[in-house]
DNA sequence: TATCTGACGATAG
DNA sequence: CCTATCGCCAGAT
């Protein structure tokens, strides 16, 4: 309904779907999720959407090289070795 | 409308 | 491998 006054709740939305396709062991870059979405190029606004918004699987997020984020990479990297994925020098092995 | 911030990306040193 | 700088985009103030 009215949204004239808040964010772009379609920017929001369409991250948002994106994340919930993946499924546990999958891992995205920032960039690819922000192209998917439709926003390409946004890859900051989407780790700051992962960041301000709960509910988001956000540790299956890493950056463009693989890095794990930072501030909670030993967080990230537990979650995601139980998901079954590899971590190599704090770094997902794809 | 202007300005600053920030789970990024690429390049340079 | 590391830090530094520039360019990009959306959100917040």
């Amino acid at each position: 309904m009215d949204r004239g006054n808040g964010p772009d709740d379609d920017f929001t939305a369409a991250v948002t779907v994106v994340l919930e396709a993946l499924r546990p062991g999958e891992v995205m870059a920032y960039e690819e999720v922000a192209a998917e979405a439709g926003y390409p190029g946004a890859a900051r606004a989407v780790g700051n959407l992962l960041r301000r918004t709960p509910g988001l699987p956000w540790w299956r997020v890493v950056t463009s090289t693989g890095r794990l984020v930072p501030g909670g990479e030993a967080e990230q990297a537990a979650r995601l070795r139980a998901e079954g994925v590899v971590i190599r020098s704090g770094r997902v092995v794809r």
